[in-house]
This record gives structure tokens, C-alpha cells and sequence, in this order.
DNA sequence: GTATCTGCAAAACATTTGCAATTCT
DNA sequence: AGAATTGCAAATGTTTTGCAGATAC
């Protein structure tokens, strides 16, 4: 769960961002939302808000935020990116009917770390299947 | 860990796979390296051994392995997709230095799934980090 | 002889790069 | 003015598609 951010300048400034206009809005769009959204969707989402961002500056802007340690690569499909602006660690459901991608907890992860001896920089956890709405809509 | 297959054809008909000389020996070069390698890297590995395989039949084959059920892909890194012949569930850790992805094993995994409600058909776990050798090098 | 499989060439798509214009301080 | 940021257009790289020839049953 990504916690509450009241100062969104304060928090690019302490992560080394300068918070311009498109930064800003990236930044927000993608804490606002749960869906893990792709570059397109980004883009799609903010283009009528930001009449002249391009997708370099959203590709340029996510680089810079994943570098600066704000937000999460998931690669789960591997024809499709999306970002997080959740960098706590939780696992990540793909459902193969409609695509949708929510997020879950993993309580005992402590454990998991206790297999490997090596120094982890990240751990990443995803499950495929049906949701609860598909499974409904299927068994009718 | 990969079981030892002692009929590779049986093993693709039982599959559902007609085993061409294409399909053997991609599926063969999958399943003797703990690489995890990308297509190029297959390709690459097969084209002298094979002079006429194009990466089309590479894409298409490994497509239809995944389709039906006898290899994962590991999206690690949104610009590099590998192919594992192991199927069975196990994690992948990815060294940050040198690139290189190697298998560890999931104990207790039992317990993630009964974290999650709905119908499971796909389960990853990877981490990235430092890899012995690597570490070892660095620190020099 | 009909189905399937293979492989070339072109197309499609996502991402990166070079660079000029813009913005910020 | 000087440095960083943005955004266009072109380049790159990977994967897919269309189709013709080869292979298998």
C-alpha cells in the first residue's frame, strides 16, 4: 500500500527530482491509480491535461523516477511495462481474462529473503490466473 | 530443477508438439544450459548447428512451448525476455553486474498461494542483486 | 496430396537517441 | 546567460505477420 504523500514537490525534492509540471503530474497520476499502468496509458491519461507532453518525456520522466528509487518496474507480460508507484514489497495478480493487475500483500517475506545469501536490490513477486470478476462471469 | 527427460520425442508428442528437427533442438539446447537465454542467444547457439534456422521458427517455437505448458518465460527485464525449461516453481535471481540469472529454489511456497483466493495458473519469484562472484570481484 | 512447418522479407511496435527549442533560476 | 528539461523526428531493436516453398504423413 503506497502511503499518503502530502507534500508531492517535497517528495520528488528528497528523492533528487526537480518537480516540473510533467514530473508532477506522472508522479501523481501513477500514485493515484491502482491499475499499474503502461507508458500509453500514462501518456493517454495525462495528454488532454499536458496538451504537449511527448512520450519521451514520460519514458525520460519513469527512468528517472525508477533511478531515483520512487517507483517499481513490473514486468510481468513481456509486451508490456507498467510502473508502480508503490516500491514497498507486495505481490502483483495479472488476470489472464481481462488483463487487469492488482496487488496483493505478502506477509512472511522475511523468510524468502533467508534463502538467498546474496545482496538483493529488489524482489519481485507476481501470480497469473482469474479474478474473482472473471471467475464469476465465466461460470455463468 | 529440471527432471531428466530420457525420450525428448515422447516427451514433445506427449505435449501435443510434433518434434521436428527445429523443435528438438531448441527445446534440447533449453533444457541442457541453466542460462536462461533469450532468443538471440538460442539462435546464436543453434545457427551453426542448424545453418538454414531463421528466429522466426525460434519465436514461433517457443511460443508454442509456452503454449503448451513445457517452458516459462522470465520477464525480469523489460527489454530481455529468457526461456526456462524448468517448469517447475522456482525462483530467479538476477545479478546486476554481470547479467547472468540463475535458479534458487522455494521451499515453503505453499503458504503464498493460500494468500491468494483466486484460481492460480502462473507463479514467479525473482530477485535481483549482487551474485557471489561479482561481489567477491568488487570487492578487490 | 493435403496439412503442417519453416523461413524470408516486410510490417508493426516499443523504446532510445540526437538535437533544437523551451523553460527555469 | 547557463544549465537542465522537454519534445519532435529519426533510429534502433525486438517481435509479429503474410506468404511462398519445403517437409511430413
Amino acid at each position: 500500500m503506497l502511503k499518503k504523500i502530502d507534500n508531492l514537490e517535497k517528495y520528488l525534492r528528497d528523492a533528487g527530482i526537480k518537480p516540473s509540471i510533467q514530473r508532477l503530474k506522472i508522479f501523481e497520476y501513477l500514485a493515484s491509480t491502482n491499475s499499474h499502468p503502461t507508458v500509453d496509458k500514462i501518456y493517454g491519461a495525462l495528454s488532454s491535461d499536458i496538451p504537449t507532453l511527448s512520450k519521451t518525456t514520460v519514458y525520460n520522466t519513469l527512468k528517472l523516477f525508477q533511478k531515483q528509487g520512487i517507483i517499481l518496474i513490473i514486468n510481468i507480460e513481456d509486451n508490456e511495462t507498467r510502473f508502480d508507484a508503490d516500491v514497498s514489497f507486495h505481490g502483483h495478480f495479472k488476470c489472464i481474462e481481462c488483463g487487469g493487475v492488482e496487488d496483493f500483500p505478502i506477509p512472511e517475506h522475511g523468510k524468502i529473503e533467508a534463502l538467498i545469501d546474496y545482496d538483493i536490490s529488489e524482489k519481485h513477486f507476481y501470480i497469473k490466473g482469474i479474478c474473482a470478476n472473471c471467475k464469476k462471469t465465466i461460470n455463468k
